[in-house]
DNA sequence: CCGATTTGCTTTATGGTTAAAATATTTTTA
DNA sequence: TAAAAATATTTTAACCATAAAGCAAATCGG
């Protein structure tokens, strides 16, 4: 293994672990303050983003999750009252999910706290770190999305 | 909210999707490959790295999950014959997760290809571009750590 | 010693995740 | 138009993950 390739290593774990810690904290604070899950904020985080509501299919794609995964997720919120599914006219097999009134407000406190949360983990890191990270994480990201095309 | 606010939130968003982005293809190339997953590829890492085997408990703590999440894993991998558990002399309660010789070998074989994906996927960054952002992860995530010792 | 506590691990209940199969409906095509 | 193919979603089986409860063995305090 060339020194290049231990390097790249050592930031992809480093990376991970980063990830874990802030992801894990996440969850942690939802479960406390909310009783919720990340998977169930995101999924409300995608409707808020289309108040008029997403297809089923429409919002796995948006998620990047299997679109099993979301149909689960879309039972227990519909249970709570946050969203509900609404046929959609012209086609008896789909249904678009969104938000209720009751699940916009609810979304829109968890999302003021989650925003606090991460600014508050990564409080230590400048505004211009920040930025360098970012435009440097853009770069390795296509760097990888193009390793998968050429691969194909 | 502040502009580093949002240049911090920003970022996050970024770390979070390279993360899932390189990770869901690990575990894509580990079933494809392998037909194993990352927690089964963790927990053997783990007991290569302690040949003399791990208790369950030092194993989820050093793994960083539950100890019942460690039992379930343990028992698949031990009815393949890829691990095994060895009674501990002096305490009948606990018990020593190790790699048999067929589990050793075939996580060399593992480690190996696991150690080829990331370097193809991060192939596009050069050795000094990543040792800087592993050196900026690493202040990141000191920040992070820090603060939630100030806060508790 | 012996009751109480702690420790090490497993079990249970709940939820997230996927791939693959199943169901229902729509579209295509012969 | 009838059969075939494609599409939208749900269901199922298997695994991962946690918190909380349970069980057995070890340790501690009197």
């Amino acid at each position: 293994m060339s020194a290049a390739s231990k390097d790249r290593l050592r930031l992809w774990l480093r990376l991970l672990r980063l990830t874990r810690h802030v992801d894990a904290h996440l969850r942690e604070k939802l479960r406390a303050e909310f009783k919720t899950t990340l998977p169930r904020f995101d999924v409300m985080a995608a409707l808020s983003r289309h108040p008029e509501g997403l297809k089923m299919s429409r919002l796995s794609g948006v998620l990047r999750v299997s679109n099993g995964n979301v149909t689960g997720i879309a039972d227990r919120l519909a249970e709570e009252g946050l969203v509900e599914r609404v046929p959609v006219p012209g086609d008896r097999r789909a249904m678009t999910l969104r938000l209720t009134p009751a699940g916009n407000a609810e979304f829109a406190t968890q999302a003021r706290a989650h925003e606090g949360w991460i600014d508050d983990m990564l409080s230590g890191i400048t505004a211009e770190d920040a930025r360098a990270m970012a435009a440097r994480l853009i770069k390795v990201a296509q760097a990888a999305e193009n390793k998968e095309k050429t691969d194909a």
